[in-house]
DNA sequence: AGTGCGACCCGAACGC
DNA sequence: TGCGTTCGGGTCGCAC
């Protein structure tokens, strides 16, 4: 994917880096899965433990110990920002939320403040969940189940699923009189698109966050896909560039910003145009734009 | 079905 | 300095 030429002083990379300003969206949970992979690919567990019974539903949590021991580590897919850690029987989900990570410690290693869930493996390493706001989620469900489990199946389309084209977010929009900055939050239409991305797409498609979802054109419709695309791949690209300088006992880590065209950006010059970027409360989530490159149309 | 919003969390940033 | 308050992220669940 390259920009369009009269973009190219446009940044739109992503730079993933150590930080307090972790927000995993679809590009960091896609260079978790490939990093963890390396590492953890046919790797047994043997037990797990959980010091935070929340992360999963308390009332499976008996069984799910239960049922995760001796599993393998077959691969680890994704859906969406869903991390899929494919065992025997069962298909481990894992979401990180905000601030979720995955550490490499052994079990000499003292249990951390914010660290919940330990996986014991076959190779005396521990594979631990580690979440300050405690919002990542987890669900052992049934391999034969995971097509369908509630998790799952109200996922929209992948960003480069070919079947994301203009008339399937036409149909999908046409009720929809939220601000389009809200309806591409929304994951069971286009999966893996969060706040900060959200902000991104609209910029690089000049489009106003206010702008009602149902009287997008075709053209606004064609424009947020392709920059869904290019905004996403390239963080990726990015993320998965700057993790290798991690020390090789950290299988995860946030990502910093600091180069987006707009979000968090209030009160600074569009590189476009030099107007000041404005910040305004869309659906209760910050949102960015500039007003002169993405006018209202109506 | 679509909409609106509180709840879940807690560290950082801010106000006094 | 210290203490109290606000904010933010993604997603779910509930009321309308």
């Amino acid at each position: 994917m390259v920009p369009e030429k009269n973009n190219t002083n446009i940044k739109i990379s992503a730079i993933l880096t150590k930080g307090s300003d972790i927000m995993p969206e679809l590009p960091e949970v896609e260079t978790v899965r490939k990093t963890l992979l390396t590492k953890l690919k046919n790797r047994k567990i043997l037990s797990m433990d959980v010091y935070y019974d929340n992360i999963f539903e308390k009332e499976n949590l008996a069984k799910t110990k239960k049922n995760i021991k001796n599993q393998t580590i077959n691969d680890i897919k994704r859906r969406g920002k869903w991390l899929i850690f494919e065992l025997d029987d069962y298909d481990l989900l894992s979401h990180l939320r905000m601030e979720g990570k995955y550490l490499y410690r052994t079990k000499n290693d003292v249990i951390k403040k914010h660290e919940h869930v330990v996986f014991n493996l076959d190779n005396n390493i521990q594979l631990r969940y580690q979440d300050v706001r405690k919002f990542g989620k987890m669900h052992l469900v049934k391999k034969e189940d995971l097509k369908t489990c509630e998790y799952l199946k109200d996922l929209g389309y992948e960003p480069w699923d070919k079947n994301l084209n203009p008339a399937y977010l036409k149909e999908k929009y046409k009720n929809r009189s939220h601000p389009i900055k809200t309806v591409l939050l929304d994951q069971s239409i286009i999966v893996g698109i969060g706040n900060i991305y959200a902000d991104e797409i609209l910029f690089l498609s000049k489009i106003n966050p206010w702008e009602k979802a149902k009287n997008l054109n075709e053209t606004q419709l064609e424009n947020i896909i392709k920059n869904t695309k290019i905004v996403l791949d390239k963080a990726i690209k990015e993320g998965g560039t700057t993790i290798r300088s991690y020390t090789s006992s950290e299988g995860v880590t946030g990502r910093f910003q600091n180069d987006l065209n707009v979000h968090k950006r209030e009160n600074e010059k569009c590189r476009i145009c030099q107007t000041i970027i404005v910040r305004d409360k869309i659906g209760g989530r910050s949102s960015y734009y500039c007003p002169k490159c993405q006018k209202l149309n109506n």
